[in-house]
Order: structure tokens, then sequence, then C-alpha cells
DNA sequence: TGAGTGATGGCAATCGATTGCGCAAGAGCC
DNA sequence: GGCTCTTGCGCAATCGATTGCCATCACTCA
């Protein structure tokens, strides 16, 4: 353990009352000293920051929090689906982590990252509850927002990644999946596609709300009902392959696809072209999220985009706000279709 | 605010110490009931459980801590590189991510997820050191190893996803990046194409390692080294395509690519899809990770497997074992060339 | 000279759970 | 009847930092 000079033997402090020793103050004063407050004379802080440097000290945090009753720590929940735990590798969940990472280290916020859902009965699960959060982030409603809602009514420093669903009490940050559903919508019927099929569990909350968005889009441009084809499944890639292969496995009647989200368009464009099914040429592909890798399929995937930088950082002002004792209010992200080469002109 | 009747309107008890007033025992004793101890009675423990129950008490995991100087919970470090902060994205690392979390869900242990080094100067990147983790695993060494060594020598729970580097005295888990990258190499030999792109950035330690092995191999067996070329570039998808497309732009004189990673490799394709130069047919293109979507691209993306789930599980055996004492051992994960269409017969 | 003022800094209570030690009551034994 | 065990439980110290309140000291001002 031949240690550089870097470090002069010095005391290693691993308390404040050790610090204090050192410097001969009392606790108080160190503490007064390391939290900035103006009642410490700069000279005996100076010799307080130094020891400190020296001596590798870090504030325990632990016992800080209990003190103070703050945890300056945020708890970020992956729920959408009780069943199925894979989401969490979805790109789009992924990207939105990591920009509530960002805003949560720019703000000095801990991230604790959970996968279970804190109104499960798993013990230990409610982190909020036993005072290891400040605060909680849910990305997603689920197919069931019932136990989300009676969480919810409870607690205060709840917020949600989610759609503007009736009899929550929460504040949402989300995208307007109705919109975004209407934007593919649209721009099918100028693609003159209307036998379309859906891809994704409508019961999902915000994915309901894509598929009813595209449907009004086509049945207000007259485009028969019967035309369009629901399959429901759940969000994951080897489903969306498999019910794509076995949908046109006798040959393509239906002319586009939308997938409720990127990962399901992707896996169905396998299967076409495992059908040797040309996209866009026979049937049109549409995702959801716009996941970075969007851009670089062959082809290039239209998706709707949903910008998880900006739902990132509105769900942590939000947040932080709330803790503050401020009122959070619900923010709408901006919602846009990105036309590529997998949808559109013929 | 209408509470419904599954929570009659009882005592809510915020502390240990009010559960104790209302079983009509000492605190101590509803702290052994909680913890089970075989020093209360089964009569009163059964009294302060359904107590505890009734008043949605959950114990102050802060006070627990800090009484207890363990606070269950582990940093996640995402470090493989200091300029670029994506990497949360790049699928591999999170399904890491995802199988640490599983990983450390089952033995009760919460996630802290860090973007930061934790021995970057930022204040309060080291969790370990202001006890809020009570280890911490480590993604990636990163371009320059030094700091992370630096790092390790002076702590005991630290564990690293990455390559058996010397200098080190940390225990680490990874694949075997230099079979990895022979595993390509006579892969390549044996489709006969020797004229090979690597893309990636080498002063990465393990990406260093997989080009290697993959040069190892191809020299091996005669291949003639200027027929080999390395781009080195950012671990970004925009990158790979830009250096793709302006080596390829004047037509394919190299026969392969073999990129560092997964991301990567499906940005080349891209490039290579957007000058009309065939994969597998004129260019094949190979991969490393194997990510979920690596077998849905068009072609399906040949690669080399990290067992992500594997990896998780070792880590977090690893570091747990070191927190209750014990010593961590290197894991070197099993290593497989996966074999699809975007490299495979001519 | 004495009261008033401002700048420093110390004392001790506090956050909430854990745990070593001690005590009391009842059981078993000679 | 006296003794040792066992079982069940309570007392109080402890983890480490924060903070309201008080003490001290050096000045200033009247």
């Amino acid at each position: 353990m031949s240690s550089n000079g870097a470090q002069p033997a010095s005391k290693q402090a691993r308390t404040m009352a050790e610090i204090a020793d050192l410097a001969g103050v009392a606790e108080s004063t160190v503490s007064r000293a390391l939290a900035g407050s103006r009642r410490v004379s700069e000279e005996t802080r100076a010799r307080i920051l130094s020891l400190v440097e020296e001596s590798g000290y870090r504030i325990n945090a632990r016992a800080r929090s209990l003190r103070t009753q703050k945890t300056r720590t945020i708890e970020v929940v992956i729920a959408i689906s009780e069943s199925n735990r894979q989401h969490f590798s979805d790109p789009f969940f992924s990207q939105i982590v990591a920009s509530i990472a960002d805003a949560l280290a720019e703000n000095g916020y801990d991230l604790l990252l959970s996968r279970a859902c804190p109104w499960t009965d798993i013990m230990g699960a409610d982190a909020l509850a036993s005072n290891r959060a400040d605060g909680v982030i849910i990305i997603g409603q689920g197919r069931n927002p019932e136990p989300l809602a009676r969480y919810a009514e409870t607690r205060k420093n709840v917020i949600v990644w989610g759609a503007d669903i009736p009899g929550r009490d929460y504040a949402v940050v989300g995208s307007d999946n109705l919109l975004g559903g209407q934007l593919v919508g649209r721009h099918l019927l100028s693609q003159e596609r209307n036998r379309v099929v859906f891809l994704g569990d409508i019961r999902h909350v915000e994915i309901g709300l894509r598929h009813r968005g595209c449907m009004m889009a086509l049945t207000s441009a007259g485009a028969a009902q019967d035309q369009t084809l629901t399959l429901s499944m759940p969000f994951d890639s080897a489903s969306a392959y498999q019910a794509t292969q076995s949908l046109f496995r006798s040959g393509a009647w239906h002319d586009a696809i939308f997938a409720a989200s990127d990962l399901l368009a992707i896996a169905a464009m396998q299967a076409l072209a495992d059908l040797n099914i040309r996209v866009p040429e026979d049937v049109a592909v549409i995702g959801y999220d716009d996941i970075a890798l969007a851009s670089y399929m062959t082809p290039a995937l239209t998706t709707v985009r949903q910008d998880t930088a900006a739902g990132g950082r509105a769900l942590v002002e939000n947040l932080l706000t709330l803790i503050e004792g401020g009122t959070a209010r619900d923010v709408v992200l901006p919602t846009e279709l990105i036309v590529r080469r997998s949808c559109s002109a013929k």
C-alpha cells in the first residue's frame, strides 16, 4: 500500500466530531462551516475546510438526512406493465431515465431506481413510506391505473409520466398520445393507406389513446372501420414479430402497420422482410417514440417523437416544485410526426 | 378525500415509539418483533404486527441505517466514457443495469443510479464515502483506467464490469473480449473476408482487446496487416454512420466491418444501405453485445453475445460477498459468436 | 464606567431505530 | 424452600449531523 505523496499521512477523520477536535472547535461550528453559514469567520472556515480536504472527510448522508428529514433522493419507478418486467430495456424508457438522471444530478439529487411498484405488497417496496426518498417519479400508468391512483391519493410527492386520465389526482407529464395517433392517421391517409393494422396493447392508457387518435383520423376521412385491424399483444418484440408474421404469412391485404412503439415496429419490419414483403412499397410501417435507433433502421422508421429530454426535465422540475411545497402542473409535450422512408411516398 | 373502508380510520403511526405506545410495550420490543427476533413471544409479535399493518407504519430506513451502519443500497455507475454522457441509452448498458436491478431487488438492496464517476471532484459524487451506499458497481473502465484504479485502492466494496487489465486490485466481471475478437476474426476468415474495417475507439480497454483479438486471428492466418483498417471514433451512432459513409462513398474495397458495439454496427449498416452497398453480399457487418434488437435488424446482425443477465448476477453476487466480508473472484463470462445474416455465406 | 451591539462559537436536544445488559416472573430441580 | 434456568421485556446508550438558544468577547457609544 505505498501511498503516493499527494495525501500526506494525515489523520483520517470519519465524523464531524473528529474534524472538530482537529480544528479545536465544536461540532456545531464544523457543521456551520460546511453548510456555508455566515456565522463562522472566514478564518475558522478555511481552517476547517482544509482539514476536511486533508482527511478526506465526507458528511455522513444518512445521519444528515435523519436530522434534516430530507434524503435528497428521488425514486424512479418503471411500472408500465405488471406482467412484463423487461420494460427497462426498451430504449424509450432508458432514454427517459437517463434524462431524469441528468436533471436530478443537476439539482443535487440522487436517483433510486426501482423495478417494483411501491404499491405492491413487496416488503420495503415503498421508498417514500420508509423515508428512502423525498419523492417518486412513476413512469407509465400501466394497464390498470387504479392502484396508482389510490397510491398517489395518500402521498404528496408523486409525479407520473403518462396520460391525462379521469380519476387521477396526481400531476402528469407526457405527450399528447391522441394527437400523436391522429398525426399518424392523417399521414396514412395522405399516403392513401387505409387498410391499417394497429400493433399494441390498447388496454394501456397511453396506447389506447394512440390507437383511438389514429382510428379517429381514419374514420373521419371515411375509411371503413372494418378495414382496420387491431392486434393486441404484450409489449415485446417477439410477440410483435410473431403476430405480424402470422397475419401476413398468406400475403398482404393490409397496406400499413402502426405500432405502439418503435420496438414493436422494428420487429414488425423484420417479420415483413422475412416474408419478402417490401417496406414501404407493399406495407408501410410507423412506430412511436422515435428512439435513437429509429433513424438507423433500413428503411428508416417513420415515427412519432416523444421528447424524452424535455420530459425528464419537466418531471424533475415538477417534482422538485412539489417537494418545496409548490404546486405541480400538468405538462403536455409537443408531439411531432417524423416522416422517414418506412412510410413515405409509395 | 373519501377514503374507502379498507383502512379503518386508525391511528397513523410514524415511529416505532408510537407503535410501542399503541401496543403497550417498549420500543425495543417492537424493534425485535419486526426483526423476527425469538426474544418476543408469538403473541406479542402478532399484536405488534397487526398494529403495524393497521397504521401503515414503515420502518424509517434512514434511522435504521444510521444505527446499523448499513444502507442496503448499492451504487451503480455508468462510467465508460468521460466525454460522452449518452452511454446510458446504449441498450447494452441498460440491459446490464436492468439485470443488476433485478439481482439487487432479489437480495433486498436498493439501486442508486449515478451518471458521475465517484472519483470526480463533483460534490457528493462519492456515495460510498458519504454513506449513501454499501458498495459500488462500476460499469466500464473507460479510456483511462487510472482514476478508477486509484479510487478502488482505498475502498473495499467495489466491483467493476470490464476487462482484466494490469494494475488493478479490484475484482472484475466481464466477457472475454480478446476471445470475442478472435471468434470474429476466425469467422471472417471462414467467410474469406480479410479486408476488414474495425469501427470503434480502441483506447477503451475492452474495445482494444476486441480489436486485438480480431487482428490476431486475421494475421495468424496470413492475412496482410495492411488490408485492415481501424477507424477510431466516439461511441455513438452518428459518428459511426459518418465514418462508414465517408469511407465507402467511393465504393467498397473492404469486404467486412467489425464494429465495437451493435449500436455502431447498426449505424454502419444504415450507411452502407444508403450507399446501395449490399449487406452481406458486398460488405459483411459484425457487431458486439447482441442487444435485444440485433436479431430484428434487416439483415439480422451477426454479433458477439455478452450475457448481460449472467453479468448482472455475477456483479451483484460478488459485491454482496465482498460486503459480507468475503473475497470477490473475477468472473469471465462465456463468449459466443451469434451468426446471423449480416455476415454469413456470401 | 456601564450598557448595548455584533460577531463567534459551544451546549445539548433531536431525528428514529437498534442492541447490550439487566431485571422479573415462572418453571424445573434437588 | 432455596436455587438455577429460561423466557420475555424494558432501560438507556448509541449511530452522526443539525440547530435553537445561550455564553463570551471585543468594541462602541453615551
